[in-house]
RNA sequence: GCCACCGUAGCUCAAUGGUAGAGCAAUCGCUUCGUAAGCGAUCGGUUGUGGGUUCGAUUCCCACCGGUGGCUCCA
């Protein structure tokens, strides 16, 4: 008999995965304030101080150029810097180029960085006709943020950086001199719109981007990196694969899946069966529309209603397209009366949602505005809670040990006092008490995470799983949320075990998160070359001549009877040229059939990755294929 | 949504103030070949859409649509 250790616990060696160290993102676990974005060993680094330079020279080389020009902040980046300006005109790619040149002569000088510690009262006088840096002074005079409007604890000092004939308020640290930065280490990559201390109510300020390293040489794989990372960008793959397509009539955000990309979505949504059906799950369908009265009383409509599409009116009543499943969930739940007994109560549906998503915010299929959700949502009693939410926990692991997932963070996102009443159902006791079960139950189960304030959803606290795409754009990919909100404005109720009331927690999660999100995510993280089971077109076979047709269209029946999606290729091309298309469509498997296969009934076995097995029998390779498949094996 | 840039054939790209070409793909022939492109022919575009300037606009200007890089926002 087996013990019943928590099922979730062998998921837990996960410890040393949990951080991307190529991206120099600390660990900071558990750290209350600090970002994961910050990394103190890369702001130690002498790399930093180049790029932190680097800023300050660009700063120059501006203010040379437009003396009118308000400067903001130019902190140091991953791989590079930025600095935002307030102009009185719109720089052009011919103005970046000029600044470059520019900061290659200042470099030339080599003119020391000076540090010098000012009194406020000196800062601003300095800075009397640069409104943002006053801004600034006042915010470090008061002690209370950062330049990045981080929080600080004590008062720091106030600072000033000067080179050639530029001061910048600055905490440094800086290079000794700007000969210390190698010229042809420096590029300016690209121009854009940048909101004031990141708030879109603010006058929005150019930014220019720029990238610097310690040699040329540095400089150049960078750069050619960039354009690697641009070849496995699911946009341009995804053409390519003929896995989806946007169409201006149909409309921004609202991708068609090819048959490539239907295939694909058949895999994932019979994993997510499967899976689900061995944790409990029930499956559910509920219909797009319903009327506004369900948003209201979710809560959605004053929280939400900026990312749903707009209202609909039949007969005086107003639809909404749904924007998430949630409501009509508890809706089944309430379908009848509940006891402890039927709990945890776990559904599951992939919902099709739509959310009016900024035209800006749009990005392939990893932003879009009609997507399928790998949702569910649990309720349980307070007892069950961590057992259920640890089992979410451990079914992220299960799919990411199928997929290879291996960078990746799990972010707690917590409320915020600010956002309570805004962004955040206004509960502060319960904010604390559930963001606690969470905490708690992440300690017990021995799992990493970073934990975020003010990424909360507005119901309560979640644990979100953080990737990146191809071009270093942040995601959320899986997300386990818990909800103490909206079950008690669905009345939702179960009897216990003494008879009582009681209101469930309700947990939603999506660890494969959408359709849309998930393919997009997974065409870069296999750069196309999807495992076997994944593949949309598994199986190629190839006749050296027309003679051969006969037995290829014989194989491809064969294969096709076994459930494998395999292709005969009888085109009018040469051999060569079939397996380079075949190549380029990232077949796992090609079948390449002459005169000797027919003869002894066997195949010529070419792998994508370019091995070879000649004269393999055709029994041994259906069983080879079909082995990968069940297990989804990411061998090939 | 905001700022900037971009939009030529299914795809990748070229050209010009006098209405456009190439390669690949597709189609049709020829070729029958042993592991990443055989040869030839044909087809394919009101230069994203609408307006303006001009004798003439695909080229210049404006608006809209769509995309890209960011900001804001998020599964």
């Amino acid at each position: 008999m087996e013990a019943r250790a928590p099922e979730w616990a062998r998921a837990f060696w996960l410890r040393r995965q949990m951080i991307d160290h190529d991206r120099q993102f600390a660990v900071n676990i558990r750290s209350k304030r600090m970002s994961y974005k910050h990394n103190e060993k890369y702001e130690k680094s002498e790399l930093y101080r180049i790029r932190h330079s680097a800023a300050h020279i660009m700063a120059q080389a501006v203010m040379e150029m437009f003396p009118e020009a308000k400067i903001a902040i130019g902190p140091p980046i991953e791989n590079g810097f930025y600095y935002d300006f307030d102009l009185p005109r719109n720089l052009t790619p011919e103005d970046l180029k000029a600044i470059e040149k520019r900061m290659r002569q200042i470099i030339a000088g080599r003119h020391p960085f000076v540090r010098k510690v000012v009194s406020a009262e000196e800062a601003k006088k300095v800075f009397a006709d640069q409104p943002y840096k006053l801004e600034l002074i006042e915010n470090l005079e008061r002690g209370s943020t950062d330049e990045h409007g981080n929080p600080l604890d004590e008062k720091p000092e106030i600072s000033f950086y000067t080179h050639d004939t530029f001061t910048d308020l600055c905490r440094g640290p800086h290079v000794e001199h700007t000969g210390q930065i190698n010229p042809s280490a420096v590029k300016l990559l690209s121009v854009a719109g940048a909101y004031w201390r990141g708030d879109e109510h603010n006058p929005q300020l150019q930014r220019i981007y720029g990238t610097a390293w310690k040699t040329p040489q540095e400089l150049k794989d960078h750069l050619h990196m960039l354009e690697e990372a641009k070849k496995r960008d699911h946009r341009k793959l995804g053409k390519e694969l003929d896995i989806f397509t946007f169409d201006e009539e149909v409309g921004p955000g609202l991708p068609l899946w090819l048959p490539n990309g239907g295939i694909i979505i058949e895999e994932l949504e019979k994993l997510a069966k499967e899976i689900e059906l061995a944790h409990g799950y029930e499956r559910v369908r509920t219909p797009h529309l319903t009327k506004e009265a369900l948003f209201i009383r979710s809560g959605h409509l004053p929280y939400y209603a900026e990312s749903m599409y707009p209202p609909m009116e039949m007969e005086g009543v107003r639809y909404y397209i749904k924007p998430m499943n949630c409501p009509m969930h508890h809706k089944i739940f309430a379908a009848r009366p509940r006891s402890y007994r039927d709990l945890p109560l776990r559904l599951a549906e992939y919902g099709t949602c739509y959310r009016y998503e900024k035209s800006g915010e749009l990005f392939g299929l990893m932003r879009v505005r009609s997507m399928q959700m790998n949702d569910a949502h649990i309720y349980c009693s307070e007892e069950d809670f961590e057992r259920e939410f640890m089992d979410v926990i451990a079914m992220y692991m299960e799919y990411f040990e199928i997929f290879g997932i291996e960078k990746y963070i799990m972010r707690f996102s917590t409320h915020d006092k600010a956002g309570l009443g805004k962004k955040y159902v206004d509960n502060e006791r319960l904010w604390l008490k559930t963001e606690d079960m969470v905490r708690q139950a992440m300690e017990n189960g021995n799992v990493n995470y970073v934990e975020v304030p003010g990424e909360a959803a507005f119901y309560g606290p979640k644990i979100d799983v953080q990737v990146w795409s191809a071009i270093g754009k942040e995601f959320t990919l899986a997300t386990n949320q818990v909800d103490f909100a909206v079950p008690p404005r669905f009345d939702l109720k179960f009897k216990n075990s003494r008879g009582e009331d009681e209101t469930p927690l309700c947990i939603h999660r999506a660890p494969l998160s959408t359709h849309e999100r998930m393919i997009g995510f997974l065409i870069e993280h296999y750069a196309g070359k999807f495992p076997v089971w994944l593949a949309p077109q598994q199986v190629s076979i190839i006749p050296i001549t027309d003679d051969q047709n006969e037995y290829t269209v014989k194989l491809e029946r064969q294969l096709k009877a076994e459930g494998v999606r395999a292709k005969a290729d009888l085109g009018s091309d040469r051999m060569n040229a079939k397996i380079r298309a075949a190549q380029k469509r990232q077949v796992p498997y090609m079948l390449v059939v002459g005169q000797r296969e027919v003869e002894a009934q066997t195949v010529s076995l070419r792998k994508r990755d370019g091995s070879r097995q000649n004269g393999m029998p055709v029994g041994e390779f259906i069983q080879m294929v079909k082995e990968r498949i069940v297990t989804r094996s990411p061998e090939l």
